[in-house]
DNA sequence: CCGATTTTGTTCTCGCGTTCACAAACTCCT
DNA sequence: AGGAGTTTGTGAACGCGAGAACAAAATCGG
């Protein structure tokens, strides 16, 4: 389910403010959605939770990070180094919550060799040696729309097998594999949308 | 709707190939869904289409961005300064899309007067000035999840209508505003999830 | 001018996810 | 020990969005 990592991180925050034991009604709140939803979302897991007390934080946390796989270490790849590649490869929300940042890679020759958040940017030709030597899985695109999908191609050539797409294109690839995509822009037309509605209801 | 922008982004493309008039067809599987799906969304906004030939590129287009407010432009004001902040305000894709990023806001004094990506970063008290002064509807957060909802507050309290959020944490504001929450590593957790669902189902 | 063909706009049905509501189960107090 | 009060887990109903299917409208060829 994708809405898993949020009750991971409201967990989280609820652990750190010291709470042992919580409702599927507090839980719920924190995470922002119903709590009948919340429960039989738990239920799919297992029977983690003490009837007439309620969950206990940091044993349900457990639970659901092994679920997600969050308990290994992620090995990731990032092509593509510009201002959004940097901001990526600097986010500390990546390395906390196990996901390890083992190459960063570009076409552009002039990059490599620089050194960001500590990995040194390569070829992008390396992507197959990477793949293979770290045993990557999941591969983020942050490149311009027009490299997306050449890019994708080798990914998936190369055997990774989910893909976090930041491009702003279609990516088309076989069934075998994920696909995750993130539109910056996207989320703020979607607001101005909302926003122009509003503007044209109030002058009719 | 949310499908808005992928369906003017593909009109876009097919525009700058060269293409006068497509089918929904065509244009379905350039935007990546189903063709039925793309003609009922269309007829929301009016009947544009001519049975027997398609839709005329440019107009659809044109009556789209017309729809979503993208023919105005949307002054924006991005809080939080530090990775994802500069690459936000770097990010070519806002502007190009009719958002005008007016003002940098950071509480660490330290940053206050750097310039990034052509604007000056001020003082997050400076919020409800600039709002006024722009008429600005739309605000950006990228503070750590500590912050966020201390700055939602004060947005709101300044006039702010919507917001988009990408820090980790659940805003609570008003009904009346409007709030879009952009996770990065969460996308990242769904991949991981099913990779890690892949692998135990090979193993069983 | 009329039928064949193409493609939109719309109706209808289906399936999934959400929510309600309640029984089972556990704790606490007397 | 037993009843009152909580809270989980789940069965059932509801609602909404997606896809299939079809009728209406426009073009094209004879």
């Amino acid at each position: 389910m994708a809405r898993l990592p949020v009750y991971l991180r409201a967990l989280t925050t609820l652990s750190e403010a010291g709470t042992t034991v919580c409702s599927s009604e507090e839980l719920a709140a924190a995470a922002g959605v119903n709590s009948a939803k919340l429960r039989k979302d738990l239920s799919y897991l297992g029977s983690y939770g003490t009837r007439g007390v309620g969950y206990d934080v940091d044993y349900l946390r457990y639970q659901i990070a092994r679920e997600m796989g969050a308990t290994r270490d992620w090995p990731v790849v990032i092509v593509g180094i510009g201002n959004l590649g940097h901001a990526l490869a600097n986010y500390s929300g990546f390395r906390s919550r196990g996901f390890r940042v083992v190459a960063l890679l570009d076409a552009d020759g002039q990059r490599h060799g620089e050194v960001v958040a500590g990995v040194v940017v390569r070829p992008f030709s390396d992507l197959r040696a990477i793949v293979r030597e770290h045993g990557v899985a999941i591969g983020v695109i942050a490149t311009p729309a027009a490299a997306a999908q050449d890019v994708a191609d080798q990914m998936v050539d190369a055997g990774i097998s989910s893909i976090l797409n930041f491009a702003p294109t279609v990516l088309n690839v076989g069934d075998h594999v994920a696909v995750s995509k993130v539109d910056l822009s996207k989320e703020l037309q979607v607001l101005a949308y909302h926003e122009q509605r509003k503007a044209t209801q109030e002058t009719a």
